[in-house]
DNA sequence: TATGAATGAGCATTCATTCAT
DNA sequence: AATGAATGAATGCTCATTCAT
């Protein structure tokens, strides 16, 4: 039985390619402490206020100056990469959590319904995910394959179950998500959020 | 027998004077045009490359200068509010169209099909929704009110007919058809939007 | 005994190069209407929101097109200066009626003090004399060198009726004057109006 | 004897921040080298063009770039301010010894005639002023308020010793001195300030 | 002539990124 | 490594002035 994974994904600074330079070193203390800090803070404010605000501000609310922040990410498309890195090795992880359960198609839908949970009003994931995952045609890399992966596994599962129905593809499905995150983006009415989600639900089991 | 939706609804000013000031008279036969051509160009590009070009931008691309912009749009915002209008007054058209219809349920997702169509690709269109959809608190007024209004009217007869779900409400469905777009925006491949499609309406049919 | 100039110093339209085109045609009637109008507004204006105002402002609240204004005056400091013009000529006025006095002494304080009166809040009139009158070098020339020259002729009684300080020559005057306007320029508190004109008066009439 | 001017008004705070965020580091030396400099290019062009000229006017002569103008003084405003500050300052310590002199009306018209000396065709000194004696209505506050405190403590005892009529208030004075500037303004004439400067004292004396 | 639409240089300000300390 | 100062391109918007109707 798989270990869960760490929460915090800490083991990922130096040895995939996000952000700073991939050299084999592994970071000092103090770097990686300040990584992580940036990329809380960064993770929280993108969240609250969207993608739009300033490294500046970053730097400010981690308390570190601004050259600190971008030593970590050459560049803020490479800091909202490594936020987006993080959320989705954590919904990873839960993923995989799920994929334990007995019930494929509880699995599957108890993830959905996770997600929904975990993005309403949840600006940075949104905008975030947004950026990596709208775009269906291109082809994933790394974590974003990796999330792909499980997802695809949740639902084939749930599909030879008989719980999804078949014309649905990962790609399809990772796209709705994504649709659904965005509209939940200013809305945190968790009404809103049941409704659309039973619809999605639904929708996804087919036609009766 | 469905009736005419109520007039309120359709008569949306037709003629002039959308953004800048409401004055009476008729704009000059050039002026009209540069309007016009303005509003084509924001459309068009707004829809491909997102708000956030430069009012510069599409001066340019209209092959006239800036101050022209701004006399017919005095701010970014009401220029991005008459591409607005104008794509929602096209919707409420075709809405009033499909209220003709006899079969509720099918003018119902005859429309919601006919918006998926349009908004393939369209980040104009997408905008537009967004600002009806997007944040549900916000009171509506004018064109946003009066699409509302259509929608409202082609759910209701397609609930009473028994061919949508009866706890979906008019602000779901526009926050749904907005997430959905919003997923297109970046997709042409029609395959997807069938998928899409059809997994909304038959979540919006209901449970089995 | 001069009569009265009339208080609206209309005959200047054509003859004096002030505005407009100097052809020796008089203005049709509308136009001289429309003349006097821009004028009047202009003058009202400036004196209440300072020389900032848009030419449009000016030319709305006259009724009129902006074309209008610029035929009638090609710049904006053709502009101003017409209304300075005519202040100045209404002070010039006002100046001949005080020669007739018997005392000189009087005749030159009142036309101080009448000067500050009018003066006082209004940004016009400030801010215009400020340009044509504050720089003392420039040579003067037209109505300015007409109100410089009655100006001289109140001191220059007033001065040999041992009533101010012989030192003192017009361009001081002219400039302490607009220096006072200027101070009360954002003040319309009489008291300090007093106070200062006071003082002014007392200097003037020199050491004791 | 005179005593010391009231701690309070001294007390100017010295060294740093100006206009930006007061926070308690000093600047990194060449960080305080360019606040300085940008002081001064600022006070020289205001002076000498008025307060119109462009942020990119003054960062060139400067020969730094916009954004490093900015970063001192976020506003256009504030870098007037400081500006104004900076002579307010100037003129206090001058104050401050003229204080020290026996002859309290010695000391005030000393006072006033290095005002006029200094202003002489200062533009900015004279925007200076203006602050605090242009709109006379306004509470004052900081250095301005120092300063109008230091101008009637001089005004006060120059009054108890009878070298100054007794109706004339501070804010008079400011007004006066402001009026007197802006005349000096545009001229550099010395007889002219001379002669004015003579006015005004006679007329702060008062009636004999 | 009157009108007001078109023009575009000009300006304050922001922010991602680089670089000296 | 960390810092934060410097940079300057980019952007929304204004307004004097010109010109077609």
């Amino acid at each position: 039985m798989p270990k869960k994974v760490p929460s915090q994904a800490l083991e990922v600074k130096d040895s995939i390619s996000v952000g700073a330079v991939t050299t084999g070193k592994p970071l000092r203390a103090d770097a990686r402490r300040n990584r992580e800090l940036i990329l809380d803070v960064a993770t929280k404010v993108f969240a609250t206020e969207g993608l739009d605000v300033p490294i500046d501000e970053i730097a400010n609310r981690a308390g570190i100056g601004i050259g600190t922040v971008y030593r970590h990410f050459p560049t803020k498309e490479e800091l909202i990469e490594a936020v987006v890195f993080s959320f989705k090795q954590r919904l990873i992880e839960k993923a995989s959590e799920m994929l334990e359960q007995n019930d494929p198609g509880q699995a599957f839908f108890n993830f959905l319904s996770l997600i929904v949970r975990e993005g309403t009003g949840n600006k940075a994931l949104i905008a975030a995910l947004s950026r990596s995952g709208a775009d269906i045609q291109r082809p994933l890399s790394g974590i974003s394959l990796n999330f792909q992966n499980v997802l695809g596994e949740l639902l084939n599962r749930a599909q030879q179950a008989g719980s999804v129905r078949s014309d649905i593809q990962v790609t399809d499905l990772t796209a709705i998500l994504f649709s659904v995150l965005r509209t939940l983006e200013h809305n945190d009415d968790s009404g809103l959020s049941e409704r659309i989600l039973s619809v999605v639900c639904d929708g996804l089991r087919g036609r009766c």
